[in-house]
DNA sequence: CTTATTGTTCGAAGTTTGTCTAACAATAAT
DNA sequence: ATTATTGTTAGACAAACTTCGAACAATAAG
């Protein structure tokens, strides 16, 4: 159980520099309640390769989830709305696809 | 000869994906003129991977070139500054090393 | 002309990544 | 109990990436 004082910034870079991961982020701030189940974003390849992208944005402590049943519902850690505020603002304006 | 229009956001969030090339940009933050030849550089590489990485910075057009005799100063491509400006203010506000 | 400086290019080796299909697990509904 | 929904895991594979040493190229200095 460690606790992670701080995400360093390449990895979070590395963990975003993917489309489909930037996609996943977009959606998630246009979404209702900044939340979305996995089944409820787009996407355009296999259920478990995107399955493996929030893995990789979990593993980053980019998302983090809650759970409701058999849903699970992603949101955008809060840590990285403190730590790295300017990265959302810049997926939030670019042009990447969002859905 | 093609015009880049815009970079998309996930290409530049690739090629900084990675602390080498995060800590070539904030020593370009932090150097006088705001430029610096590739060998003034501090770097934990050798120096043919430390050239590959400089050049996938120039493929994603982060970085430019000055040619002075058999120098070459690099720095931050300005379309960089207009388009992302806030990427270079975390990264400069990032404990990622710069020496 | 020879040597030093500055930086790139060329394989090669090993690692990581993205993608798929198939199978699995857990809950919910019929 | 069976079936549907939601999502993960395992195995496989090709493509991309990181790194290195060695060779190369171009200019500058002796």
């Amino acid at each position: 159980m460690k606790k992670i004082d701080k995400i360093p910034l390449d990895q979070i870079m590395k963990a975003l520099g993917d489309p489909i991961r930037l996609s996943v982020i977009k959606q998630l701030l246009n979404a209702k309640n900044q939340e979305m189940t996995c089944g409820s974003f787009e996407y355009c390849v296999q259920k478990a390769t995107f399955s493996h992208h929030i893995k990789i944005l979990k593993d980053a402590h980019i998302l983090c989830e809650r759970l409701e049943g058999v849903k699970k519902f992603l949101s955008i850690d809060p840590e990285v709305y403190n730590s790295y505020p300017e990265i959302l603002e810049t997926i939030k304006k670019s042009s990447c696809k969002s859905k």
